[in-house]
RNA sequence: GCGAGCGUGGCGAAACCGGUAGACGCAGCGGACUUAAAAUCCGUUCGCCGCAAGGCGGUGCGGGUUCAACUCCCGCCGCUCGCACCA
């Protein structure tokens, strides 16, 4: 009888040997000795409180990497650290009166050792946690860096403004154009912001997406079009007239009064259904007209209000203005057009001022009709009458015939463009551009818990960087988070910001801006490879030899801005000389993009959120526990603290296990599709690692050693051999691909199959014992306590999580005979089995006298035989 | 609004390059063991028709390409993610 599978006690024994052993942790490159270096790295967590077992499947399915790759004799780096600056713990300040600072190293202390509960196999000996000075202030001294490198300026920014709060609001803390705690309507300002040019980089960070072969298409694609590269044309408006008060340009200064406007656009061959210019609310010359005029300058004050993000600003209804100037068509001086102001012209794109051709563009339409623009087809779709096609409603944007435009009439779209860019170059009123929707990162942030921007304002030097011998500029911790004053704590802070200017030694102030969280998040994974360097951010050997990361793996949330910023900082490192051996910038060379763990949501009859563990199912009905009332079963989302539906992971693991925590995240689901958290599910794991022990346990001999060689043995052991050597091929393949729900699939068929072989002669033991420990070695990555339990009782020596990965017997993984369909035009009749690889015409003659065939082929003619080999044949009759 | 993705039994899913749709798990049903329950074991489970052999239908919806379509193409519907100050 065998004994019941005690995970309280076996999985703490082994997570204290594998920690006494040392076995996580990554070698230096000089003990390395001729091993291959893997460098697994999973997204970093912001330290917000507890883990819930939604955090888990991330961390499991690198954990899935390292451990196998160090099966495979690589010297591997799996290391963890914590994005530990953030909004968040600025919020827990004013709601609660907790330091940000005691706040997040608490949550850190919480959650490392939660995770440590997972039996990650992580070299914590690198720990690191961005709010440590000991790692901000390498990032102060890469911003003075980038900085003189030219990588640094300063620009005004457009923010969100709580006019209430007297503060600076995230575009998550504005709700439906209000502040989310005053609720008073957002405004927009100005503000001198600190700026990366990530520009600099536009040309690299497009072209070398086509190299990272290893990320997957949808973030390469998302990257390409978040960059944006357009090609299209500059086109110069001459003002015909323009109200009065409209002083003079000054010189030299385009955009101004009475200079053209200047316009970008992708579709130049349209020009001749141009019906209106468009002007973005920020544009020099609806500032300057709404200065004398109150019905533009009320416009703005009306854009104002609907927050910086582009979603809110494309999703508003659109209106506009008049701005009472016309101008002349660059192809005829005798067309006038008017000049509106629009709310959905954005000035953060091309010039910040747009043609409208109604009849090519949905929003141009939609404005047209709304203020009775006129406007007429210029593009006839393919297969359309130039006589009877017209346009509503419906804006045709796709290329066709350019007709109703003079020269351009008769070319297709793409020699419209070039027809009308020659035009425009010959008249001068215009030229051929390249226009990115790539902008420079503003990482000013007004706020306490983030990185001190290394500068000084000096009245007579102005902005000057911290000298690198003041390094860091620390954050002061005697600050204050009344919600009666609000605004940056460093900046009202009485002492912090008044300094010496370093350079003439006059009174000047620090800046109190802090860095955007991503700057953060953009260099961690270089400071892995050196965290404890007190000079450097990392020594460039050390960088040189781990970088890039082999695998990286997080969520898609992160695919374009984190990994752009990622990419961009590579790239400027580099070229500031911290790092070597990355010459192409790119940080991570293969990337993973997990789904979500989601779970149902729960709300009492008072519309409160609960917990699933304050609920039960009774009578098919979900109750509240405590007192019986009906619970209202809501959306499947994702795990999040706000709504609930979480599952701590401490009380998880002391029920059921790491292991089965770990195996669930990572069966039935694919690893990039969401997993729901479910009992059955928890069930299904639970059973499995239930049975996986007690065949081991029950099996009672010691495992035969990998190449040990076999006796003779009945066909149902030789089957089980020949099983759990093609489980091997599989699940290597599987993890190599990231099919870990395949993989856990091939587990479930080996014991299956372990279980069905009964026999207990010789051959049987043999078979069931090499069976068994190749189960264990499989299932390590995955549930690495339970293999090591079984890898002892097998009697084997030292650990399962170092001992190389098995080796399948080609011999004995290979299929003799294929079991092949045959179809009568297109449906399956019959089966025959046949050797694999057998010649066409022999599967051609099997297949034709099979009787369940020839009875479908009664009175029809064979009109061809397909014959894919070892796959199907499809016979056509009739 | 723009960009990207996803959609297969009662449920999570598998199906590698266009080649047997539903591997594997959960749940269900029938049975064995048991005083009983749990656990375990055996069998069974896409729908419809049929005693059966077998047949017909079936991968969100509508078309198309092909000897053959979950897979490729066109058009819809639904859901999810990102949109630059959440991380």
């Amino acid at each position: 009888m065998s004994t019941r599978y005690n995970h309280r006690e076996v999985e703490p024994k082994w997570r204290a040997r594998w920690a006494a052993s040392a076995i996580d942790r990554a070698l230096a490159p000089e003990e390395a000795k001729g091993k291959k270096k893997a460098y697994v790295l999973e997204m970093f967590p912001y330290p917000s409180g507890r883990i819930h077992v939604g955090h888990s499947r991330n961390y499991t399915m690198g954990d899935v990497i390292a451990r196998f790759r160090r099966s495979n004799g690589y010297n591997v780096l799996h290391p963890m650290g914590w994005d530990a600056f953030g909004l968040p713990a600025e919020n827990a300040a004013m709601e609660r009166g907790i330091h940000p600072k005691g706040w997040t190293y608490d949550n850190i202390a919480a959650m490392r050792e939660q995770l440590k509960l997972l039996g990650l196999a992580i070299d914590w000996s690198r720990e690191l946690a961005t709010c440590d000075a000991t790692y901000y202030k390498h990032q102060q001294a890469m911003f003075v860096a980038f900085w003189k490198k030219g990588l640094v300026y300063r620009k005004k920014q457009k923010v969100n403004w709580d006019p209430v709060d007297n503060t600076v609001l995230a575009n998550e803390q504005v709700v439906d154009g209000k502040g989310w705690r005053s609720g008073a309507p957002v405004e927009t300002r100005e503000l001198e912001q600190w700026m990366f040019k990530v520009t600099a980089y536009a040309e690299d960070l497009l072209a070398a997406i086509e190299k990272l072969t290893k990320w997957p298409d949808k973030v390469r694609l998302m990257q390409s079009n978040w960059i944006g590269k357009s090609q299209g044309a500059k086109i110069w408006w001459d003002i015909e007239s323009a109200p009065a008060f409209l002083p003079a340009s000054p010189a030299g200064e385009p955009n101004h009064a009475r200079d053209p406007i200047e316009v970008y656009t992708t579709r130049p061959d349209t020009l001749f259904g141009a019906s209106f210019l468009a002007l973005a609310p920020d544009h020099p010359l609806t500032k300057a007209i709404a200065a004398h005029n109150p019905e533009v300058a009320k416009f703005i004050e009306q854009c104002a209000h609907l927050g910086t993000s582009e979603a809110d600003i494309e999703k508003a209804p659109k209106f506009g203005v008049d701005l009472g100037v016309r101008v002349r068509h660059p192809f005829d001086p005798n067309w006038i057009l008017p000049v509106w102001g629009a709310n959905f012209v954005l000035s953060t794109y091309g010039t910040g001022a747009i043609f409208g051709s109604p009849a090519g563009d949905q929003r141009d339409l939609d404005f047209a009709n709304k203020y009775n623009l006129p406007f007429k087809p210029v593009v006839l779709p393919p297969g359309a009458d130039a006589a009877t096609y017209a346009v509503t409603d419906e804006a045709f944007a796709d290329d066709g015939v350019i007709y109703n435009s003079k020269f351009l009439d008769g070319l297709g779209t793409r020699d419209a463009i070039t027809r009308a860019i020659d035009e425009l170059v010959k008249l001068e009123k215009g030229e051929a551009t390249t226009q990115w929707r790539l902008r420079d990162w503003g990482v000013s942030r007004q706020r306490y818990w983030g990185c001190p921007i290394p500068a000084i304002h000096c009245a007579t030097c102005g902005v000057v960087p911290v000298p690198e011998k003041d390094l860091p500029v620390a954050l002061p911790e005697d600050v204050t988070f009344d919600k009666d004053k609000p605004g940056n704590p460093l900046d009202r802070h009485p002492t912090w910001k008044h300094v010496k200017c370093p350079s003439c030694a006059g009174d000047a102030q620090r800046e109190t801006d802090t860095l955007d969280t991503f700057v953060d998040s953009s260099w961690y994974f270089a400071r892995f490879t050196d965290p404890n360097n007190p000079d450097a951010p990392f020594d460039k050997k050390l960088a040189g030899y781990w970088l890039p990361v082999d695998q990286y793996v997080g969520g898609v949330e992160h695919a374009v801005l984190h990994l752009l910023y990622a990419r961009f900082f590579t790239r400027a490192m580099r070229d500031c000389g911290f790092l070597d051996g990355v010459a192409d910038g790119e940080p991570f060379a293969s990337l993973f993009t997990q789904g979500m763990v989601v779970h149902e949501t729960y709300k009492s009859a008072a519309g409160a959120w609960l917990l699933p563990e304050d609920t039960d199912i009774k009578d098919g009905k979900r109750i509240e526990l405590n007192t019986g009332a009906p619970v209202d079963v809501g959306a499947i989302e994702k795990m999040s603290k706000s709504k609930k539906n979480v599952v701590d992971l401490d009380a998880f693991v002391n029920d059921f296990g790491a292991d089965v925590a770990r195996w669930f995240v990572l069966s039935d689901s694919p690893p990039e599709r969401d997993v729901e958290w479910t009992a059955s599910g928890v069930k299904g794991a639970w059973n499995f690692v239930q049975r996986v022990w007690s065949l081991t346990d029950a099996h009672g001999h010691p495992a035969p050693k990998p190449g040990e060689p076999a006796p003779a043995m009945e066909p149902e052991a030789h089957a089980l051999r020949q099983l759990a050597h093609r489980a091997i091929q599989s699940v290597t393949d599987d993890i190599e691909n990231f099919r870990f729900n395949v993989a856990v699939a091939r587990c479930y068929e080996l014991v299956n199959a372990i279980a069905k072989l009964k026999s207990e002669d010789g051959g049987s033991l043999f078979a069931r014992g090499e069976a068994l420990r190749i189960l264990a070695q499989l299932i390590s990555p995955f549930m690495p306590h339970l293999a090591e339990e079984c890898w002892e009782k097998l009697g084997f020596l030292g650990f399962v999580a170092t001992a190389p990965w098995p080796e399948a017997d080609p011999a004995l993984a290979a299929r003799t005979s294929v079991t092949l369909p045959i179809q009568v035009n297109g449906k399956k009749r019959a089966e025959i089995e046949a050797p694999k690889g057998a010649a066409q015409a022999d599967v051609e003659k099997m297949a034709l006298e099979h009787p369940l065939v020839a009875q479908f082929l009664e009175g029809q003619t064979v009109r061809k035989v397909i014959v894919v080999t070892d796959r199907i044949v499809n016979i056509v009759a009739n």
